[in-house]
This record gives structure tokens, sequence and C-alpha cells, in this order.
RNA sequence: GGGCCGGUAGCUCAGACUGGUCAGAGCAUCGGACUUUUAAUCCGAGUGUCCUGGGUUCGAAUCCCAGCCGGCCCA
């Protein structure tokens, strides 16, 4: 860790002194030792904890409910790294934290007259074993009154203050197990992103679904408009490509007969980093045969919902200045309609690019180049529409030129099912049924009725390699054959949902940056 | 890619505008006192690649230039 400190021969010189850091690794390191020289294993293999901090403490209060105050239990053990230490002589308060809380231990010299000095070798940060029984200090804290002690595992470093915790944004993201011990919001985010998994899985399964894993290294970077990271295959000798999305694969699944499949899987985009995108990040697709996108917006619906019951035990959640209310139903509303109400602009009065370019100059829009229509519709979204849709909110029926993998939208139907009721009116053909879904200003989830006809399908990926030779700064849907040779031993009509994991829980923990939400974000080199 | 802000002891931060007793404080650490503390208290001690590399100057943590890393905003 020193670098080549080489002692320049400089005449006369003081000696180079160690630094801070240095010394006090040295003390603990002579420490080490002088736990050894008593005959204390600073490693040992196992430790024999009864009790997690938690359950310590509702232990002692359900008998003092039972019996009254001014008892003490029978013994119990507990474990955890000394966060605290309070020490006045003959007597020391250790706080000790475990994965659930924190639990005092009183070591007294009464009680402990061989091993009370090894204290003088113990230091923050070590993780400790305690055992005796419980009772309530003066101060009134729940605390061992310990009658033996054991070092589970000795610390080298020291910890970081006490006080303000670990605040520099770039060491809690590369020693986030720093971040982890000294600030209860990265212990309480980790917490829950788990547990959001987890109930993630439980709505999923309840609903009938399967899980599934599909290969992370594919022969095509395909289902997304993104840049892959590149690998090579060495035994094949071939490149591979980390998956920018499971869709296809996930399609193929419903092609064979698979009704109801989900995965929770790691995407990779080989794309910039800020405070919404890291290069890998998590999210669940999922395709139902014999659904449609309605039935996807109405399980989303309840999913988001019934998480947030779960995970937040309500169903809002204060987001920055807005508190969001998760309660179905979502409002639904035409993406054509939510871009003419903020902009003025009509995109099925702009069928190409020039009329949609010079409409949105006209509106003030700096635009570049080398956009194509969906860049340029892309950017009106997330320029005006996003930002603005804070309450949970569906927008649905996308242009077909920027969702080559949505089926087009059906014609209306009268009330009765019987007779159109816009006879001779065709629906609008540049139209394909799909919705995201946004909250707090965040796109959270996308979804179609999946496109299921292999001739559109192929015709469809077909003109975004066009785009993708014509606009060579934008990627597209790149066409798989393999998948396209899959649909065409037919797949039922399904709809499909792609949801962001890590969105979500910036929505839950009321974060706005992803590396808030992720345990190891992406980080340069140093 | 552009703009703004930041990087000083293990941690949290002063010091920078106005170059020179500016190498500082608190926590942690070290020595001592203390058998119910809660950021324990009391007495005493020191800690350093001032992000890196150049430059200006008699003299640079401080001013200038370039770079690295991070944060925020914009593209």
């Amino acid at each position: 860790m020193p670098g080549p400190h080489t002692d320049d021969s400089r005449a006369g010189g003081s000696p180079s002194r160690p630094s801070s850091e240095t010394n006090l690794l040295r003390v603990r390191r002579n420490k080490l030792q002088n736990l050894r020289d008593r005959g204390i294993d600073p490693y040992p293999h196992a430790c024999d904890r009864t009790h997690t901090s938690a359950e310590a403490v509702s232990l002692f209060e359900s008998e003092e409910a039972a019996h009254g105050e001014g008892r003490r239990t029978a013994p119990v053990s507990v474990a955890g790294r000394l966060v605290r230490r309070s020490g006045m002589g003959k007597a020391t308060f250790l706080d000790l934290q475990d994965g659930h809380g924190k639990i005092q231990a009183l070591l007294r010299k009464n009680n402990l007259p061989d091993s009370y000095d090894a204290l003088s070798d113990v230091d923050l940060g070590d993780w400790l074993g305690a055992s005796g029984p419980l009772f309530r200090t003066r101060a009134g804290e729940v605390t061992v009154e310990a009658s033996e002690w054991t070092v589970l595992a000795k610390s080298l470093r020291s910890l970081p203050e006490k006080w303000h915790g670990l605040t520099d944004v770039e060491a809690r993201y590369r020693q986030r197990y720093l971040d982890l011990i000294a600030n209860d919001d990265a212990r309480r985010v980790a917490v829950m992103r788990s547990r959001l998994v987890s109930a993630l899985r439980r709505f999923m399964d309840a609903r009938g679904f399967m899980e599934v894993e599909t290969p992370v290294l594919v022969p095509v970077a395909a289902g997304g408009t993104a840049r892959p990271f590149e690998t090579h295959h060495n035994a094949l000798n071939r490149g591979l490509y980390l998956r920018i999305a499971t869709e296809l694969y996930l399609k193929r699944l419903i092609v064979g007969g698979m009704e109801k499949v989900y995965e929770i899987g790691r995407i990779f985009r080989n794309e910039g980093v800020d405070i919404t995108h890291n290069p890998e990040f998590t999210m669940m697709e999922s395709y139902e045969a014999f659904a449609d996108y309605n039935d996807v917006m109405r399980m989303v619906e309840e999913m988001v919902s019934t998480l947030a019951s779960q995970i937040l035990g309500s169903q809002s959640v204060q987001f920055e200045d807005s508190a969001i209310d998760f309660t179905p139903p979502w409002p639904r509303i035409e993406l054509r309609d939510a871009i003419l109400q903020r902009s003025g602009i009509d995109f099925l009065e702009c069928p190409d690019v020039e009329s949609l370019k010079a409409a949105m100059q006209a509106a003030g829009f700096l635009v570049g180049r080398q956009m194509s229509w969906g860049g340029l519709l892309d950017k009106l979204v997330s320029d005006v529409v996003e930002p603005d849709l804070v309450q949970p909110t569906f927008l649905i029926d996308y242009p077909v030129e920027m969702s080559p993998l949505a089926k087009k939208k059906r014609a209306p139907r009268s009330e009765a099912h019987a007779i159109p009721a816009f006879a001779g009116t065709q629906p609008p053909p540049a139209l394909v049924e799909r919705f995201e879904g946004f909250i707090a200003g965040m796109e959270i989830c996308n979804s179609f009725t999946e496109l299921n006809d292999p001739i559109d399908q192929r015709a469809r990926l077909e003109r975004q390699e066009a785009l993708h030779a014509q606009f060579q700064d934008e990627y597209m849907d790149r066409l798989d054959e393999d998948f396209i040779r899959a649909i065409e031993y037919g797949m039922p009509p399904t709809g499909g949902l792609g949801i962001g994991i890590d969105r979500l829980m910036m929505l839950f923990s009321g974060h706005r940056s992803i590396r808030e939400v992720v345990l190891f974000p992406h980080m340069r080199s140093r």
C-alpha cells in the first residue's frame, strides 16, 4: 500500500516519518500480537451466538413485561462489530453492531477478573462476542452484563468517524462496506432492495409466472436499442455480446409453450454513466401468453402498489417535494395527446424527419443534424413529457417507428363488439400497442402487445437495420435471425413487460441517483 | 463533450479572496484517571505525498497551467 518510499540518501535528511495511517496499522498489528501472546485467537473459526441484537432486546422486553422491572434474564450470547466504546477504568460499555441493530454490553472487572485487561488490545471495528444476562441500565438501555467475552475478528484499520459517519461520496461508493458500517441509510437501502426483489418474485410467482434464466452472452445484442459490450469466446473463437435485454429469449420460451415467464436479470449497456445510468443494471422482463398491453397495465399497477404496501407499508411515498400515490388505476394518456398538450406538436401530422424537425425547431427545440424520426420524438418525450409525469401515469400508443417489436394498434370496436364503430376508418397505421409507465419523472417500465407476425417482424427489423446505416450515431434494434425463425413457428398473442428494478428502488428509497441503490456502482479506476 | 463545485491527518472539516508562526480543530489513536456510559468525562501527547505534475516567486496548501478522481447541471 505505501509506495516505494526508498530512502533517498539525502545528507543530514531526517528519517522519513511514517504516515498516520501506517502508525495506526502498526498499533493494531501490535495489539493483534498482544492478543496472541495472551493466548487469545484473534480469528477464531466460529461463534456460539444465541441471539441477534434485536432478539436480545425483545427477549428482555418481553420478560420485563411479564415479570416486572429490575430483573436479569438467563444468559444470552450476542456478537457484533464494536462501534462505540465507553471505558471507565474497571467497567467498560461496548456497542456491538450486527445485521439487526446494536446491543450494548457491559464488561466489569469484577465479573471478568482474567480477561478484562485484554480489552486494552481491542479496538473500534473489532468483531466481538459477549455472553451474560440481560438487564436495563440506569440510563434505560438493554444491556448484556458480560460474564464472558471473545474476540471474533481483529480489525486492522480504523473506522469512519462515529458522529458524521462516512460522507465522502466517492469513498462511500468505492468502499461500500464502510458506507454500510457507518451509515444507516446505506443499510436501509441495501435491505430494501433485497426485500423488493423478493416481493417482486412472490408477486410474479403468485400470478403463475415461472422464473427462468436466459443467456447473458449472446451472438446478437438484440431486443433493445443500445450499444452492447463486446467480448470473445476463446474456445469457440468467436465474438459475443453481453445482452442488452432478455426480450427475445423470453419470447422464444413463449413460442415453446411456456405461457407465463419472467426473468430478473442483469442487463449491460455500453453507454454513458450518469445519475440515472449504470453500465449494468437490473430489469425484470415478463411475457404472458394470451394477454395484451391492457392486461399488462393492470398488472403493473397492481405490482407497484403491492410492492409499495409490502416494502413501504403504504400506498404512497414522499419523493423529494411530491407525495406519490401508487393506488390503481393510473391514468392512461395517449402519447400523441401528451406531446400535443405540452408542445403543440402533433407527431401524426409530422410523418417524416423533415416535418418533425421543422415543427420542433419552430417550438424552440435544439435538434441535432443526425437524428432519426424516432430519435427526435424520443427527445420530445424526454424533454417535455417525462419530467411532468410525477404521479404514476401510463403513456400509451407509440409510433411504430420507435417500437419495432410491438404489434400495431388494433382497430377500435363498438360497444357491442359487433359492428365496427368507425366503419371505413382505419386505425392510425403509425401506432403500436405500447405503453411506458412514468413515476416521479422517471421511466419505470416499457410494455407491448408483442408483435407475433413473423413477416411484419422481419420487415420492421430490416427497417431498423436501414435506419442504423443512415443514422450512425443511433443504435437500433438488431435483426436476430434465430428469433425470427422461432416466431415463424408461431407465437401466441402475448403481453410483454420490462420494468427497471433500479428505478423502482430509487423511487421507493427516495434517491435521485442510481448509484445510491446499486451496491457497487461503476467507477473509473484510479 | 461543455459549465460549475470539490479533493488538506484513518474519518468529519477549517485554512485559500489577502502567498510569509498555516500544517490546524474535533473524532479516532497513544499515555494517565475513572465500576452504569450514551457523541461519556477529565489531564497530557502527535499524526500529513495539503490529489498529481509543471510554472510564477526569495518563498506556494494558497496564485497560474495541464492532468487525475468525484459531485451537480447541461449536451
